[in-house]
DNA sequence: TATAAAAACTAATAAGTGTTAGTTTTGCAT
DNA sequence: ATGCAAAACTAACACTTATTAGTTTTTATA
């Protein structure tokens, strides 16, 4: 019966959520109708509807996956025994695989969440806060141990976090750079300056 | 005759120009509907077209607004008689400034370009491309110079670039940081790092 | 006050939207 | 081979979309 061919540990759903993440990044989420979807998945727009409950389904799986994945990594490097620094250079180095190799939820987690449906944007942006604040702790424990530098925690959080999304240039000119340059560069910059 | 109030040195277009951003910021692009901003504007959806050409003519005005606000100050500085350092400060903060004070517009030029049709989309990166080009070379120089470390100027750029993005918070966020510390560490960040 | 132009309106169009209903095909297990 | 359920299909729905046509109202000028 199957149309929809599904990798080994994936099942259909999941092949039609990663086809979603595609279009909803390249062309946003409202703009991409599930005609184009099912273009893309091979089938016809209303044989997704066996595998999926709604478009905006779609879009709350990815964020909260997406979100998930986040938020479970940063606890774990937060209660590692570790320097602030050390927990600021991994969460910065973790942010950068993510952005390489799960670009397309990553991006549409980043870009496209103002079009989760309540309850989902409340909880979305709960979990957004959540990841920004324990991030925050750690640059505000850096301070008063005095490994880092007296500014303000929550626009250095924000700097960081901002930052890091620069890695969306690296999918127009993957070629140019190697990867562990370009983490190595940005994890410098963002740490230590430019300034000589 | 005039329903749509108009302020002084601002034509009509201008002020539906304007709410458009304000559109396009919060609802993106294609979610926004003609009718919805009709709305805004206290007027008739058709009565729009007696002052616009079309949907996506907002977006184009909106873009290449910002665009060539962009270019031509960042040109300005970088003829200037200065450090390589000073340069990239002032263009830093030129950055800011324009987050701070053209929220809107900066916004929907950074985020719904995507929504440009040809051959505007391709002007508008080319314009993207060449403003990133001149940062860029600012900073290539001021490695030349010893001014700067020896890192990758393109990831360095684009690190800066999408930092000031950062900024977006600060409109969620407004009374809690005044603009004139928000500016200074974010700067003191880019250039010097936050390690001590 | 009369005239012309600017700008508003209503009505309508053709195309596209997500989604449902109902039916047929497919492939696995017996 | 047969029966069953999963998954595909077609047809259609109720709505929304940007935009045009045609008409009426409003305002500035003479």
């Amino acid at each position: 019966m199957p149309k929809i061919v599904t990798a080994k540990n994936s099942s259909k759903k999941e092949v039609i959520v990663q086809h979603a993440a595609t279009l909803f990044k390249n062309n946003s989420y409202s703009a991409t109708s599930m005609r184009e979807l099912a273009d893309l998945v091979g089938v016809e727009a209303p044989s997704l509807y066996n595998h999926i409950g709604s478009k905006s389904e779609l879009l709350q799986t990815i964020c909260f996956k997406i979100g998930q994945t986040f938020i479970v990594q940063v606890n774990d490097i937060v209660q590692s025994n570790t320097t602030s620094i050390q927990k600021i250079e991994a969460i910065i180095r973790f942010h950068i695989q993510m952005m390489l190799e799960n670009y397309d939820e990553v991006y549409v987690a980043n870009h496209e969440w103002k079009h989760l449906k309540e309850p989902y944007l409340k909880d979305f942006l709960a979990i957004r806060r959540q990841y920004e604040k324990t991030l925050m702790e750690v640059i505000e424990k850096g301070i008063l141990k005095n490994e880092l530098n007296n500014t303000n925690a929550y626009v250095a959080t924000l700097t960081i976090l901002y930052a890091v999304r620069g890695l969306e240039f690296w999918h127009r000119n993957k070629t140019k750079i190697s990867k562990q340059l370009l983490e190595d560069d940005m994890v410098a910059h963002l740490l230590n300056g430019i300034v000589k």
